[in-house]
DNA sequence: GCTCTTCTAGGTAGATCGCTCTAGCAGGCT
DNA sequence: AGCCTGCTAGAGCGATCTACCTAGAAGAGC
């Protein structure tokens, strides 16, 4: 049996995994409103500031449901360390499963607009800026102290996405498992994590 | 007074500038030969393999470029750990310099083509190939092992690249600033840097 | 039943895409 | 001179791009 997902819906999630893998600008209309099984029509009624408003959607959806997934990983954590640990592990199982496509679901986005339209920019530092709000958050909650924990975070993040580029050009998990072990251990230095010694 | 540069460099060079802002495929051939001062049929009598054989050439030049930028500024360090600290703090005085525009001369292409062209993806994995064997033979010069050199290489460069998504989206130096320090910290730990304890 | 709003449906415009084509120019060779 | 090669020069091809347009279907409220 076929539930009916609105419309609108079908074209943000189309979009969302079209700019995982070609990006803002080699992202046709067209592919998008054929992966949706949408009308043409459709997407400028539901997006009329034409691509550039569905662009600033999809990011801020893309970006909240990534949010959400890390969340989700580290709630099901003992501790940090083992949430970081984790969460980089599936990362990395995510890249093997899907040959290597989906990594960040932002991270080429953000490139290729950082210099070419400052809407959409915008729409990408306010992720990043909830990601790190939000591993922030899990480290104060540990004991960490803010401006320590807010540097591990970033520390996290850029060591992911940086590893993503590598490991997606030279189609190997490598990067990401030592930029996971790199974290891992710079989060147990730091006291955010569970008092085992390994 | 013109020196007269061969026509194939400037369009080798400005596909490289334009490249690093809009992208593979944000970057249009026209743009391309507009950029370069060069008509249009130099450009496919230069690369008669179109778009595809221009990309790759590119990249492959971009990393070479980088390539001796990253040892210009080691040799001119007297230990690994200087290197790094002064290659992560050119990184950031570029990108402040240049509006946030000039990062990585390859991230967003290798990003864009991972999954669309395989010829393409294989040219950046070699120009990464290329940092991380030039990096590790720095750190074993230095006395670190094989092992240790490369885990060290990978960790600063994807701390580097991902740095740079960041620094870039948010306007902001802070992400590379601290992805120096840390690969300065680490590559201090494992033993590469000057006897003096900071 | 009727109207009004919301959404679907797709045709069409105008620009731009990568690419191919032919013509012409400059300089070294025999 | 005559020829040949390497390169410049740009018009123009079919395809695709984003964006806009009008027409009709679906459903709620009166």
């Amino acid at each position: 049996m076929w539930v009916p997902v609105p419309t609108r819906d079908r074209i943000l999630d189309a979009t969302g995994q079209l700019f995982r893998r070609h990006g803002y600008t080699g992202t046709g209309l067209k592919q998008v409103v054929a992966a949706a099984h949408a009308p043409f029509g459709s997407l400028y009624h539901h997006f009329p500031g034409g691509k550039e408003q569905l662009g600033g959607e999809v990011i801020r959806a893309s970006g909240r449901m990534y949010l959400e997934l890390f969340e989700m990983v580290m709630d099901a954590s003992p501790d940090p360390v083992a949430g970081i640990e984790a969460f980089f592990e599936g990362a990395a199982a995510t890249l093997e499963e899907t040959d290597y496509a989906d990594a960040c679901p932002i991270a080429t986005v953000a490139l290729e607009v950082a210099s070419t339209s400052e809407a959409l920019r915008e729409a990408t530092a306010e992720v990043f800026d909830s990601w790190i709000a939000a591993g922030t958050r899990r480290f104060t909650a540990a004991g960490l102290n803010e401006a320590c924990s807010r540097q591990l975070t970033i520390e996290m993040f850029t060591g992911l996405e940086g590893a993503f580029i590598l490991s997606r050009a030279t189609r190997s998990t490598e990067a990401v498992l030592l930029a996971g072990a790199r974290a891992v251990a710079s989060a147990r230095e730091a006291g955010a994590g569970g008092s085992d010694v390994r």
